[in-house]
DNA sequence: TTGATAGTTCGAAATTTTTCGAATTATAAA
DNA sequence: TTTATAATTCGAAAAATTTCGAACTATCAA
């Protein structure tokens, strides 16, 4: 079993977080995780772009915290860490909604 | 007299604000104008950088749409596009600020 | 056990960003 | 007019990021 390196709610930072987002292939799988939750690397909206380019960002946005593995399987399903960045930096979550979203719900 | 380049409230990108500040000069930059207002160059609180790169960050900073400039004599104050910010992005400016968040007091 | 699938890691090339000093523009002050 | 100050622009060098294919790991299924 390999071990994952997230960091934790005080170690995220925001400087992080944004050169993450500075990214339009990243910019568009938070986004695409925003709207609909879980995913795998063949459900991200992206084109064009190989395997181990997609490992990469997919690396950049874990190390600063924006998403989170679940393993199953052959499988990596990432999810945004909603309630962890929600409560490190309030308001961040629903600024990168695309649509609907009076449809998305806090966490508590 | 010179004419400036600044995106509309309708050009902001997301992913270009994210890039600008994704990088801790700027972003500094950006927490201090949001902690205390209008700055020219000298106020703003960082070191160790040339003329040259501070006004490249600049750049990057008003392309964005982040920051605006007022010229005054031979000093140009730079501030934040608050109000243009919170009409495109709600919430983007509280999440920059580094203190008293509470005193702060979002445009109509 | 063999083969297929999902994804990561490695190393190198291509591209972009960051940085600087020198030259330049614009204003103000002597 | 000359000098000083504030800041930008221009190249070019240095540093960092992005990208890819090949090799690798892990799981599942035949």
């Amino acid at each position: 079993m390999k071990t994952l390196i997230l960091p934790s709610i005080a170690e995220m930072n925001l400087t992080s977080i944004c050169a993450a987002l500075g990214d339009p292939i990243r910019m568009k799988i938070v986004q695409c995780l925003a709207d609909s939750g879980e995913k795998n690397c063949s459900g991200f909206e992206v084109e064009h772009i190989s395997k181990s380019t997609l490992s990469h960002h997919i690396k950049i946005l874990r190390e600063s915290g924006l998403i989170q593995p679940r393993f199953q399987g052959k499988e990596h399903f990432y999810s945004l860490r909603t309630a962890d960045l929600e409560s490190r930096f309030p308001g961040l979550i629903h600024l990168l909604l695309r649509e609907k979203p009076e449809s998305f719900v806090l966490p508590e």
